[in-house]
DNA sequence: GAGTTTGAAACT
DNA sequence: CAGTTTCAAACTC
């Protein structure tokens, strides 16, 4: 463009038949061109008029300007002549493009190279990167844009620069190279590590046959992100706190989903990443590259469109949409953090994602409302691919209910992004330790601070932003996976290390709106937490499981009439109510929403959700035919004595002390009144999968009371790692992982035969 | 906001 | 394993 830079870059690029130039594609990538922004007023507008406030900032940068252009000339040709923010709905395609995908563009390209170059530095870097990209360029025209994202591994000059941001994701720094801050270099690197990841999951479920929707979406969530951030800092608040922890959350989020990291860092952006890249470009086009659907371009638009729309109107995420994503972020980051905190960082070990599709996940349709859509998808990847890693508490929340979780998720959603803004001192130096720094220091962590921290961000549809009062808590609490995703506590003696801590035994770090004292649940004292937490875990390996178990999707929604149709869901050791009659907060059962089962001791039950009489009956009924069936294959086997049907019944009936517990409250989901009752633990093994569904199992699997009724010593009973292990095993994966590892339990099981 | 109630967690 | 104590949330006023 304007810049001799540019010329150089576009000229190798020239390879490209004059004729080339004056195609459509050509003039359309002209056109993509953002990095001009500085210059041309006209996308200054737009982005104004989109509310990058802080757009117009990252473009003063030269180094920005020089070096990102240089890779991305054939895009930002003619950035100056898109200006105009309507354009996003004018036909022309080029004009769409520039308004969003130049901030896109910048955001992940440009970035890069402003880290990485040094003014002086830059022209070399041209020369060196160029041609080659160029060249591919010139073979695929669609390539060219993605191109213009810029692959790690072309972009030599980066890493001689700096290895390190150069191969994570020096792009993403853009943003940040404008606010100048070193600082930001670390959020920036991070930022850009979760697009990779993030796109990397795409790749994924690209691969697994997700439509491109998503990705969008995904995509425009990140950017709405960025943009977010972007605003704060305009706004004047502290862009340097408010990009590392959006980043870190969301770089923790997507660690979980994605242990690509370390590829996506090591090697180049692989096509993939391109093509993703490209699509945004394309989509913004209107050209529709050969991938997309028609649809794409309108819905990558709008999706952007209201994206900024959103951040604009609510920096501090004011709608419902916004709060999506972030709250699946915060929850995610918040408990990441912890998980990391005990596994030391160790990879994520659930790339299970794929496996784990959230029910949100289905809900992603293009056809919601944009913005919820954006949010929501985001969310659902988030979620879905976070679930593994997250405490099981919030796992099971997760499960819970699609409209809990949804619910949630908003709510965290927002919350992580008031977070984003209110973040200040993200890490940067973790060194700090004092408590009050902590919450500073912790970095990525630390964002789980913010995430939670804006009560108003917070705060559940419909619930007062005021935090601290009572009945803004109730409010809020009254979901329970509400209660969870802004889960705080007020522990002045537990030091939040003990499970009277709702923080800590749901896994998660205390945070800002926690008004505990002398507080060590933070990720500063990351060691002393998981010394905790194996300590808690060596005697009860599932004591920091959900405590509410089984599928609560069956279970009426909160709220709903819950008597008609007891849930399915079941507190893994009952409770013991004996004043509340299971119908206040204080019994865990209702708490959870779940029913009251054998297992409850409680007295009066009149559980809305399933009272423990009830249960009984139906376990009994359930557990006589089941007996009745086993006794006869066992008696063919000689195993089972008369005696045992008796004493299985009446331990069902009234299982005493933690014996007791080892029963899963939920008759028909679970079988472990076989098991009980089956003088082979194998059995149980394969009976429960055949019975329940997946997560019952799992749930019922993992629970800690199971494992220490069934062992002689229930105490003694531990994971095989200690009793970490499992715990952890469960902690960090997930059910389904659970549910693998649970094979020790047999073995732990098989003390009780008679 | 303070005080009470409640039941889980921790302890003995 | 049972009883007691401790604790913090839930609840009430």
């Amino acid at each position: 463009m304007d810049t001799p830079l540019k010329n150089q870059t576009t000229t190798p690029t020239t390879p490209l038949p004059s004729k080339y130039e004056d195609s459509p594609v050509f003039n359309y990538i002209s056109n993509l061109s953002p990095i001009e922004p500085v210059k041309s007023r006209g996308n200054d507008h737009t982005f104004n008029s989109l509310t990058f406030a802080s757009l117009p900032s990252i473009f003063t940068s030269p180094q920005n300007v020089s070096l990102g252009e240089t890779r991305f000339s054939l895009r930002r040709h003619h950035s100056s002549e898109a200006s105009n923010p309507e354009s996003f709905q004018t036909p022309n395609p080029s004009d769409k493009l520039e308004s969003v995908p130049v901030a896109v563009e910048q955001s992940y390209f440009g970035s890069k190279q402003s880290e990485c170059f040094t003014p002086g530095s830059s022209g070399t870097e041209v020369t060196n990167a160029i041609p080659t990209e160029n060249l591919e360029l010139a073979i695929e025209l669609s390539n060219t844009l993605k191109y213009s994202s810029g692959s790690p591994d072309r972009n030599v000059p980066c890493d001689a620069t700096d290895t390190v941001l150069e191969t994570a994701a020096t792009p993403a720094s853009l943003v940040q190279s404008v606010v100048h801050h070193s600082e930001e270099r670390h959020s920036s690197f991070e930022r850009e590590t979760d697009l990779r990841r993030i796109r990397g999951m795409e790749r994924e479920k690209e691969a697994a046959g997700v439509d491109w929707t998503r990705l969008i979406s995904d995509a425009s969530d990140l950017l709405n992100f960025d943009s977010t951030t972007i605003e704060e800092g305009s706004d004047g608040e502290d862009p340097k706190t408010v990009d590392p922890g959006a980043i870190c959350f969301i770089s923790n989020i997507l660690q979980d989903n994605h242990d690509g990291m370390e590829v996506m860092e090591s090697g180049p952006i692989d096509s993939s990443e391109q093509y993703e890249l490209g699509k945004f470009s394309n989509q913004s086009e209107g050209i529709g590259d050969l991938k997309e659907t028609d649809e794409a371009p309108a819905i990558l638009s709008r999706n952007l469109l209201d994206k900024l729309n959103v951040d604009d109107k609510c920096p501090k995420c004011i709608h419902s949409s916004c709060k999506h994503s972030s709250q699946s972020y915060a929850i995610s980051r918040r408990c990441l953090d912890f998980e990391r905190a005990e596994t030391h960082k160790r990879k994520s070990i659930c790339d299970t994602s794929g496996s784990y599709s959230v029910p949100l996940q289905s809900n992603c349709e293009v056809t919601l409302v944009e913005k919820k859509l954006i949010r929501t998808t985001a969310g659902c990847d988030y979620s879905s691919s976070r679930l593994p890693g997250i405490g099981l508490h919030l796992n099971a929340l997760a499960t819970t209910s699609e409209s809990n979780s949804s619910k949630v998720v908003n709510h965290e959603t927002q919350a992580s992004e008031s977070q984003v803004t209110e973040t200040p001192n993200s890490k940067i130096s973790s060194t700090c330790l004092t408590p009050s720094e902590v919450s500073r220091d912790e970095s990525c962590k630390s964002e789980v601070h913010i995430a939670e921290t804006p009560p108003e961000a917070c705060a559940p549809v419909g619930v007062e932003s005021d935090h601290s009062s009572p009945e803004n808590k109730r409010l809020k609490s009254k979901h329970v996976g509400e209660s969870l995703a802004c889960k705080r506590c007020n522990c002045k003696r537990s030091k939040c290390l003990k499970l009277y801590c709702d923080c800590f035994a749901a896994g998660l770090y205390c945070i800002e709106p926690c008004s505990c004292q002398e507080c060590f649940n933070k990720p500063i004292y990351e060691n002393i937490v998981v010394e905790t937490r194996r300590l808690i875990e060596s005697r009860n390996p599932l004591a920091f499981a959900p405590k509410v178990i089984g599928s609560i999707n069956a279970a009426p929604q909160f709220g709903e009439e819950t008597n008609s149709t007891p849930t399915s869901a079941r507190h893994k050791r009952g409770c013991n109510c004996r004043k509340s009659g299971c119908l206040k907060k204080y019994c865990e059962c209702f708490q959870g929403g779940a029913g009251c089962s054998i297992l409850c001791r409680c007295i009066g039950c009149k559980n809305t959700f399933g009272r423990k009489d009830e249960a009984e009956e139906s376990e009994i009924e359930e557990h006589k035919s089941r007996v009745w069936k086993k006794d006869a294959t066992d008696v063919s086997l000689g195993r089972v004595k008369d005696q045992d049907l008796p004493m299985t019944l009446s331990g069902i009936c009234r299982p005493s002390g933690q014996l007791t517990a080892s029963f899963s409250g939920k008759p028909k989901i679970f079988s472990l009144h076989s098991v009980l009752s089956s003088p082979q633990p194998e059995k149980h093994l394969q009976v429960i999968p055949e019975e329940g569904t997946l997560e019952a199992l799992d749930n019922s699997c993992s629970q800690p009371s199971g494992v220490k009724s069934t062992s002689p010593n229930s105490k003694r009973v531990s994971p095989p790692h200690g009793g970490s292990e499992f715990g952890s095993a469960a902690w960090r994966g997930g059910r389904k992982l659970v549910l693998r590892s649970i094979p020790p339990f047999p073995t732990l099981a098989s003390p009780r035969k008679h």
